[in-house]
DNA sequence: CAGAGGATCGGCT
DNA sequence: GCCGATCCTCTGG
């Protein structure tokens, strides 16, 4: 028997305690590295249909910094990279290898091009409609946000967010609910260049984030 | 205007 | 661990 004194009642789709307190720009650090390290444990909240919501930790981030040959912004703003120099707390999504989507935070002030890769998220709400997004049935709860590409699938997130503002846009918010994960740091993911910088962040212990077991000890 | 390459993923060896 | 899929963006001629 389950639930036998909320029968008929709709299940809450989304309930923390304490409930999240929405992170505005003013409440985010400015810089890549620090904005990188902040992020994560925070949480990624996108509203969907009938006040439900898409919810997950993020538990592992990339700093893209000035200065580095990595960067989509490393030789100045294009078309595609133009929420990179935008305020901190845009959005920046863009397609890669013709199959993935990216979900990046710009993290500089204005003009300066930089931002934060986020890669990955364990679901806490919406899980099922995280699963249908997948479309992978099989997969584990903590599977369908864990790398970056997964991430944007799971949570909805295509070009259609690119320079949103989390500031300002109902659309995705960022939240803190008080957790605070211990930080590891290791080299990024995928890259031929600037491979040496340690420049990604992981909650340590989290079996949401990607990559070799080795790269998250 | 052609061509290379990419902040990935999933399937296969 | 390796490889192909898939397509957009940027670069160079």
């Amino acid at each position: 028997m389950k639930s036998p004194t909320s029968k008929g009642a709709p299940a809450p789709s989304f309930s923390f305690a304490p409930p999240p307190k929405r992170l505005r720009r003013a409440d985010l650090p400015a810089g890549t590295l620090d904005l990188a390290r902040f992020l994560i444990g925070k949480l990624l909240i996108r509203p969907i249909d009938g006040g439900a919501v898409l919810a997950g930790r993020i538990v592992e981030t990339e700093a893209y910094g000035t200065d580095d040959p990595a960067s989509h912004a490393y030789r100045g703003p294009t078309k595609r990279n133009r929420a990179m120099f935008e305020a901190h707390a845009h959005v920046y999504v863009y397609l890669i290898y013709g199959t993935s989507y990216c979900l990046n935070v710009s993290t500089e002030e204005p003009g300066i091009g930089a931002a934060v890769l986020i890669r990955a998220a364990e679901p806490l709400a919406g899980i099922a409609r995280m699963r249908a997004l997948r479309d992978r049935p099989e997969l584990r709860d903590d599977e369908l946000a864990r790398g970056p590409g997964n991430l944007c699938r799971a949570f909805g997130i295509d070009p259609a967010f690119d320079g949103l503002d989390l500031d300002a846009d109902a659309r995705l918010i960022l939240g803190d609910d008080g957790a605070q994960p211990e930080i590891g740091a290791s080299v990024r993911i995928g890259l031929t260049k600037a491979a040496e910088r340690e420049h990604r962040f992981y909650a340590r212990g989290s079996r949401a984030v990607s990559g070799r077991r080795s790269l998250s000890p």
